[in-house]
DNA sequence: GCAAATTAATGATTTATTCAAG
DNA sequence: CTTGAATAAATCATTAATTTGC
């Protein structure tokens, strides 16, 4: 999908609910309410605001902001902070959104190479609104009892290739390492 | 852009994605291909050197190393090389990260509180305000041309709640921005 | 065709990081 | 080692869409 919009586009389609042609009340930008509620887009603003994250903005300074809030204001009631509220929630959604992809299918996909036919196609689904990686590992960090202490020099220069995969095939490293050297 | 994030933790999350499925070598090591290619980690793996690393780790000593790649063969394949490699990377990135950061964002949020609206702007273009969906705009992204000089600073937490709709009434933004500073 | 009820989007806040100054 | 800057992630909250009963 286009990271570009997500869903953002949907807003008021119908009618061109920009005030420009008068008050007519019209009704979204929260215009004719006088409710004061939260920011609510107009069509227009969410197009510009999108074709400038399309077109590579991802944190507008401060300038930027101002510049582009002024200019949004033509389309309706529009503030600095909301500006950047967009960009922010924007680019984190987008992020959100791909990497929820890379969840779902890129690893379902991954493996779907050895493991042909399979239901993978289903779960895809079922991360809706949950976080896709959930694995509540307990498992602490360093061991470091032993002393520690490391040596100042050697290069390290690590140099294996071995194909293998196998892991070692130890039982079941508890992982219980501790940073105390820290 | 970096969008990328980190780019780590993004490997195979979901459900236990470790080799248990399959054959042995399983799917996530990347390995299943009999590939020898990179060093591809496991969610459990990525979460544990992440742990580390926010646990304060940023340059593990030799030792630290074969012992965080001996508790980690467990979970697939990896070698000492792929964790002092990792560590060096993360750390670079994070870091680069937070350069740009700086020089994007860093002071967005500063000033954003104090940026009301108003300044300046030309008539170039105009957007036919009837078609919402359909306006194809030539406009682009940001002017840059201006100046504006930034204020030093404050903390400013953006609040501004004024009900105001009005949308500063202008005659017509021409909306003539451009992205030159990417 | 409406309007209450339900669900999906998405604007606005809060929280937890990371790096870097002092 | 402590504190300051500055997010981006997580979360909260409100508005619009959509569904459902009449």
């Amino acid at each position: 999908m286009d990271d570009g919009m997500s869903g953002f586009y949907i807003k008021a389609a119908g009618h061109h609910v920009n005030n420009g042609g008068g008050t007519g009340g019209g009704g979204n930008n929260g215009n004719s309410g006088t409710k004061c509620g939260r920011w609510n887009p107009t069509t227009e603003q969410v197009k510009v605001l999108t074709d400038l994250f399309r077109s590579g903005l991802r944190t507008p300074s401060t300038d930027q902001i101002q510049k582009i809030s002024t200019q949004l204001s033509f389309y309706g009631k529009i503030e600095s902070k909301n500006v950047f509220y967009w960009f922010q929630n924007h680019k984190a959604r987008e992020r959100q959104k791909r990497r929820k992809v890379s969840v779902d299918e890129k690893d379902v996909l991954r493996r779907l190479g050895k493991i042909s036919s399979k239901t993978h196609f289903l779960e895809v689904n079922h991360v809706s609104s949950d976080e896709p990686e959930r694995v509540i590992e307990t498992l602490q960090l360093f061991p470091l009892n032993s002393f520690e202490e490391q040596e100042p020099a050697e290069k390290l220069r690590m140099h294996a290739n071995d194909c293998r995969e196998t892991a070692t095939t130890f039982s079941h490293p508890p992982l219980d390492l501790r940073l105390s050297f820290l």
